[in-house]
RNA sequence: GGUCGGGUGGCCGAGUGGUUAGGCAGAGGUCUGCAAAACCUUGUACGUCAGUUCGAAUCUGGUCCCGACCUCCA
């Protein structure tokens, strides 16, 4: 397992995990391509940026200072389609809408924030404009021209690729890298219908300014015409703003890397004659019938379909709570591709609310101290100790070992009958309570309370079984031999010895019997103490290990998962009365878990009722919770159930425990 | 066609040259007036064919299948 405290990310510049070193010591820039502002968001879109809400959210959880921009594309990109020109998606909604451009900006814009929002992720600290960075765009074209990588046909300005190309490596950075691409390729691959193909000199040029249409709506003057910037050009000039000339991390879905991150690149390079990113980070996309989802092919679902339900994909018209969502996304890698699925998305849902509950009951916990290790906890480990070294020692004798030394022999072969008596002593107490309290409350707090310790040690019995059982087994071979004979001067004491026999395997056959059979009833937990204290820490390390490395949360989740086991294990060893976690590793608990899944994670409980009238509500609920436990109590189950029924009917949950009930919505 | 990535148990989804991912679902048990939750135990696995190796699901090669990018897309 890697212990790294490092945090490790996979830059897709060269293909392998790195150690992130930030430019400045405490202060990270981190650059996310934000959504085309003409439509909805689908929920693929969401996926890349609460990936990185998880490394925005990390990063700061860690201590650095983030500064965290995201653009909100709201001019260009043209359509594909010939038939519409030069047109941009933008433009054209507005026709199909009959709105101004920038009402459908604006549109669009909140309803992404609102969606985000739903979502969990943090604002960015800025969400610049491309509308609100012409100036800023002109000039870097100007620079590229200036610097001799850009030149103008007919009012529009294009990146010169293959001089770029031509110079090979500048300041370590070779274009066509961060794709994969090799310039063979790069020469041949660009298709032929484009539109102005034929002003450019090379394919793989790309523009950075378009002269407008004259039906193109968006155009603002330049030096060059009255148009518009080029598709790749508003994050190079909007980084560079805010970021500077070289920053931390650049991110961005899997399907920007070609050929929108590689321009940007280059688009940097022309201006300003460095690589502008460190680490460039790509999220992978989500899947929908085993396909990329795509506005474009229709292949998509919006976020609202899935809070509301009744999406085709479904069979029922069920929805999910933008948290399930959340923790569905985050339960798989960023860097992989995720299906989604209506099973996948039960599932999540379901685990989800594990955590929450997890949460919630760690939440109303106390620390009731430690118990240290009982006379009855060393008394037993002795024991197994002893019998293991009895075993032992008669394995290795046989007749000639007797004659050599029957006083030793005899020593052995005593002890081991003085060992089954201890056992049975320790043991048969609650093997009785079992019996006798089959299905009473005592049982279980008799055996929790053994502590368990104990109950690891009877768990080592067990595993001991074989050994025990070679005991007798033992013994008996020596009825064979002629003891009297053998032994001596000690032979008066072989009678006592036959008669010993006689019973030792019986006995001792009986006593792993129970105990199996309590381990099976699983009235002896095999998880002691010092375990779970072991556990604790190491999960929660664990946690930060996997989120070191290249944010892996569906590792970290499995750490919470585990953590969760532990938390629900300590509240019913309480309910015990059984104490059994050091104050500091109680504390970290209490104090890292809820941090983790909220403040890194980003999840919210949805499950508690945090809304204006949650205090009253719970007023409401506690006083029925009362009026049912009355009925309970007077065996009025007719009541009882009734009140948890109706409740039930209006998304109440109760939950009976020994001690009290609690209530949840659902 | 070119480039790249992947094929893991009923489902989702990690990881690894020999040692538990995890969640959900399934089976059995404990607790419980009954539920719910929780706890304990548990089965099923690494597309296919060959090779390297003491040992491969993990490495190499062939093969089949799928996906992404090459055209706006997160």
């Amino acid at each position: 397992m890697k212990t790294s405290n490092e945090l490790k990310i996979y830059n897709s510049l060269r293909k392998e995990k790195e150690t992130f070193k930030p430019i400045h010591e405490s202060h990270i820039g981190m650059y996310v391509c934000g959504p085309t502002v003409y439509n909805e968001v689908h929920l693929g879109n969401c996926r890349t940026f609460m990936s990185f809400d998880i490394v925005f959210r990390y990063l700061k959880h860690l201590g650095y200072k983030v500064r965290y921009v995201r653009n909100i594309t709201d001019v260009g990109h043209l359509v594909g389609d010939v038939d519409t020109g030069s047109e941009g998606k933008i433009a054209k909604r507005a026709r199909l809408e009959k709105l101004e451009p920038m009402e459908i900006v604006q549109k669009y814009t909140n309803s992404f924030h609102k969606v985000m929002a739903k979502f969990n992720t943090l604002p960015p600290s800025i969400e610049p404009t491309a509308t609100g960075h012409i100036i800023e765009q002109i000039e870097m074209v100007q620079s590229i021209i200036d610097n001799g990588y850009g030149y103008e046909v007919n009012g529009s300005v294009y990146f010169d690729v293959q001089k770029l190309v031509s110079e090979g490596k500048i300041h370590d950075h070779i274009y066509g890298h961060l794709s994969g691409k090799k310039q063979e390729d790069l020469f041949t691959a660009t298709r032929d219908d484009l539109k102005n193909q034929g002003e450019k000199r090379h394919p793989s040029d790309f523009a950075i300014w378009v002269k407008a249409a004259p039906n193109h709506i968006m155009r603002w003057q330049s030096p060059w015409s009255e148009g518009f910037p080029g598709w790749h050009l508003e994050c190079s000039a909007m980084s560079t703003k805010y970021l500077g000339d070289r920053f931390d991390i650049h991110g961005g879905g899997l399907d920007l890397q070609f050929p929108h991150h590689e321009n940007e690149i280059a688009q940097n390079m022309g201006a300003c004659g460095c690589a502008p990113v460190n680490y460039w980070m790509h999220a992978n996309m989500l899947l929908l019938n085993g396909k990329k989802m795509s506005k474009s092919k229709g292949n998509s679902i919006l976020p609202k379909e899935l809070f509301d339900g009744g999406h085709k994909m479904f069979e029922d018209d069920r929805g999910y709570s933008p948290m399930t969502v959340r923790f569905f996304m985050l339960q798989a890698h960023y860097r992989s591709e995720l299906n989604i699925t209506q099973e996948g998305l039960d599932a999540a849902e379901k685990g989800y609310a594990r955590l929450m509950h997890a949460n919630q009951t760690l939440d109303k916990l106390d620390y009731l101290g430690k118990e240290t290790i009982t006379k009855k906890d060393t008394e037993l480990l002795a024991l197994l100790a002893e019998a293991n070294e009895l075993a032992v020692a008669l394995a290795t004798y046989n007749a000639e070992g007797i004659q050599a030394s029957p006083k030793i022999f005899l020593a052995t072969a005593f002890a081991s009958f003085a060992l089954l008596n201890k056992l049975e002593k320790l043991v048969n107490p609650l093997v009785k309570n079992y019996e006798q309290n089959h299905s009473k409350n005592d049982l279980g707090k008799t055996l929790w309370s053994i502590q368990e310790f104990v109950a690891n040690t009877i768990q080592q019995l067990l595993d001991m079984n074989n050994t025990l059982r070679q005991l007798p087994v033992q013994l008996n071979k020596f009825l064979e031999l002629d003891l009297e004979h053998l032994l001596g001067d000690e032979a008066s004491q072989t009678k006592r010895l036959r008669g010993q026999f006689k019973g030792f395997e019986k006995k001792m056959a009986h006593l792993v019997e129970q105990l199996t059979n309590l381990n099976q009833h699983n009235a002896i937990v095999s998880d002691p103490a010092l375990a779970r204290e072991d556990a604790i820490r190491s999960n929660l390390n664990g946690f930060y290990e996997k989120m070191n490395d290249d944010f892996h949360t569906p590792s970290a989740i499995a750490n919470l998962f585990e953590l969760s086991k532990q938390i629900n294990q300590i509240k019913k060893c309480q309910l015990h009365g059984t104490k059994n976690l050091s104050l500091a590793t109680f504390n970290r608990l209490q104090n890292t878990f809820s941090t983790l899944i909220f403040e890194v994670l980003g999840l919210k409980d949805e499950t508690l009722s945090m809304n204006d009238d949650g205090d009253t509500l719970d007023q409401v609920l506690q006083m029925l919770i009362k009026m049912r436990q009355d009925a309970r109590q007077n065996k009025d189950f007719a009541t009882s159930d009734k009140i948890r029924n109706e409740l039930h009917k209006l998304g109440i949950q109760l939950h009976d425990n020994k001690t009290e009930t609690t209530w949840e919505k659902i």
